[in-house]
DNA sequence: AGCACGATGCTCT
DNA sequence: GAGCATCGTGCTT
């Protein structure tokens, strides 16, 4: 069993944090039950600059954490229901995050299964839901087990096999912010075809 | 298999 | 009081 990763993983730029984070494991503690699912799917929001992203307009309640020390959770509410996971990238002080937005579970996969009613964890509403992950964790420190909410290596992922796209969800937000490729995902294993997602 | 739309509640202006 | 870094349902092809 491995251990967190290291402060020193998520104190680098975000979209190297982001493509980093492909493959990894995410472990969440629930219930004194082990529950991981490896990382697919990422987006990097970058600063106050990055106009998709929360900082753009300053420091506030909500997005404090992101202005916090890397590798802390940054875990916020959105849409009336879903609350949504994100990794604190780079110094203390410049507001930057990887969201993590899908999951392909590997440990207690029943159990996961069932917090979802049977239905698939790609979107970081529905694998927040599946690992039991709500506003309490915002600000946790993804570095220790003591929250229950960690990031292990996993197995890398080749350059080949990621696919890079536009950030998703952000209709109002102007070019070049609204189009510029800072989503990194590996595609599912059965994707072409017809029984995807 | 794809699109449209309503739900739902918290945060910021 | 508006605007969401979404999801699920229900209706259309």
């Amino acid at each position: 069993m491995s251990k967190p990763l290291p402060r020193k993983f998520y104190n680098r730029p975000t979209l190297t944090v982001a493509r980093g984070l492909l493959g990894a494991r995410l472990v969440r503690i629930l219930d004194g039950v082990r529950l991981a699912g490896i990382i697919t799917e990422s987006e990097a929001y970058v600063g106050e600059e990055d106009l998709g992203c929360h900082a753009k307009s300053g420091k506030t309640k909500r997005n404090a954490a992101m202005y916090g020390p890397p590798g802390h959770a940054y875990v916020y509410f959105t849409y009336g229901n879903h609350w949504m996971l994100n990794a604190v990238t780079e110094r203390e002080g410049f507001p930057a995050a990887a969201l993590i937005r899908a999951i392909e579970p590997v440990e207690g996969v029943e159990i996961i299964l069932q917090r979802r009613g049977g239905r698939d964890t790609l979107g970081p509403g529905k694998l927040a839901q599946a690992l039991g992950i709500d506003g309490s964790l915002n600000g946790a420190d993804l570095c220790t087990q003591e929250s229950g909410l960690w990031i292990e290596a996993g197995t890398p992922v080749p350059d080949e096999a990621v696919v890079t796209g536009p950030r998703v969800g952000l209709y109002t937000v102007p070019e070049p912010w609204k189009s510029i490729p800072w989503r990194f995902r590996t595609p599912p294993l059965k994707w072409e075809g017809s029984s995807g997602r």
